[in-house]
DNA sequence: AATGCACTCAACCGCACATCT
DNA sequence: CAGATGTGCGGTTGAGTGCAT
């Protein structure tokens, strides 16, 4: 199986860094001949004495004319924070949310930064999920995974309802899925990536919106839920009749952002960071029934369509933007190195 | 000033997947 | 359909640099 490096050992071959006059060679061709063509004839016709592997990484990550150079804002480094939180280590992925940045720096500022910081702040880097075993229920049955996958799934049937809404109100179509940014965003790398993970996972997650027409949303939004019932592994989520118990992450409130507690059932609690969107709004999916979901939550977090850019995105990402996010200003030797230094609002320890 | 250590980041390597023949 | 080829991705490495001792 596998093949041939496109350059196995060939000692003409050179490695490390690249010189100004190797760059110039490679922009020059790419640009005479508007594009790299097959990469591992590049180098001979471009006279490097290089691999094409070689060559494309150097275009890739350094030589592309819209690559953005220089440090990471405070934004893009949570976004990855939050990404990654969603995505894992899919690079490539985070790397198409943040115009101008490669996979290889976003790898690089992760693994030199961000991850230190998270682990200062008491929390797995891998699952995002808080350091310390006696804030973890001790089933730990509801994977990373289930988690990321029901909170695509809350985002989106948020994203579903407003559509649902909009049309009803506006007695219009929203021009198509692309009206909705979540939506995009969920169509898009990002979301196609996690929806593979979800699928691998075995878990059913599939837009109803992106598969048929969005005018149907009470049947697909009943059937998600569902979905969403059988992937957190609660026994029967339509039959909870106790609304604090049940799957609730979009708590959102924006003066006091701190992680909320989100239960799948009476078993599993997990605690998730929260992302302030708008003022005091509080919206709760998997209820019993669809109209609670259509009628009174859905209402109060679309208040301002105008926000609908934003929102969408924080739908999906959930860390908190406050003091929590504070390690992303300082140098890796300045974390806090215990939990006794975190912030109150870190994380909340259940019970 | 010399040395050691930690950190950053460009680049390499191997694998997996997609496409071609 | 199978093998060959091209490309992309994620993990890892190592040279360069700055800081502390």
């Amino acid at each position: 199986m596998g093949r041939t490096p496109c350059c196995d050992n060939k000692k003409d071959l050179k490695k490390g860094p690249w010189s100004p006059e190797e760059d110039e060679l490679l922009l020059n061709y790419i640009s005479k001949n508007h594009g790299h063509g097959s990469w591992r004839s590049l180098p001979k016709l471009a006279g490097l004495q290089r691999c094409g592997k070689s060559c494309r990484l150097r275009w890739t990550n350094y030589l592309k004319p819209d690559i953005k150079r220089g440090p990471f804002s405070k934004d893009e480094e949570k976004l990855i924070i939050q990404l990654h939180g969603m995505l894992g280590n899919r690079w490539a992925t985070i790397a198409s949310q943040l115009p101008g940045r490669t996979d290889n720096e976003i790898k690089n500022l992760w693994n030199t930064h961000l991850r230190k910081g998270l682990v200062s702040m008491g929390i797995d880097p891998q699952t995002h999920e808080p350091l310390s075993s006696n804030c973890l229920s001790n089933n730990a049955s509801a994977s990373a995974a289930t988690r990321h996958m029901a909170q695509w799934e809350s985002a989106r049937l948020e994203a579903e309802a407003r559509l649902s809404r909009d049309s009803s109100l506006f007695s219009r179509v929203p021009e198509k899925s692309e009206s909705d940014h979540f939506l995009r965003l969920w169509n898009s790398e990002v979301g196609k990536s996690f929806r593979k993970l979800s699928t691998s996972d075995k878990f059913a997650c599939q837009s109803p919106i992106s598969q048929a027409s969005s005018s149907t949303k009470c049947g697909s939004l009943s059937a998600v839920t569902t979905e969403v019932g059988n992937l957190t592994g609660s026994s029967t989520m339509a039959g909870n009749h106790n609304e604090d118990l049940i799957y609730r992450p979009f708590l959102i409130n924006t003066e006091d952002v701190e992680y909320k507690p989100f239960q799948f059932n009476t078993e599993e609690v997990g605690y998730k960071p929260f992302q302030s969107i708008t003022e005091e709004v509080e919206f709760k999916i998997c209820q019993s029934n669809t109209e609670d979901v259509m009628a009174g939550s859905v209402s109060s977090c679309s208040n301002d369509l105008e926000d609908s850019s934003d929102t969408a995105l924080q739908l999906l990402l959930d860390y908190p933007t406050n003091d929590d996010m504070s390690f992303l200003e300082n140098n890796a030797n300045d974390y806090a190195t215990t939990p006794a230094e975190l912030t109150p609002n870190s994380f909340i320890c259940p019970l």
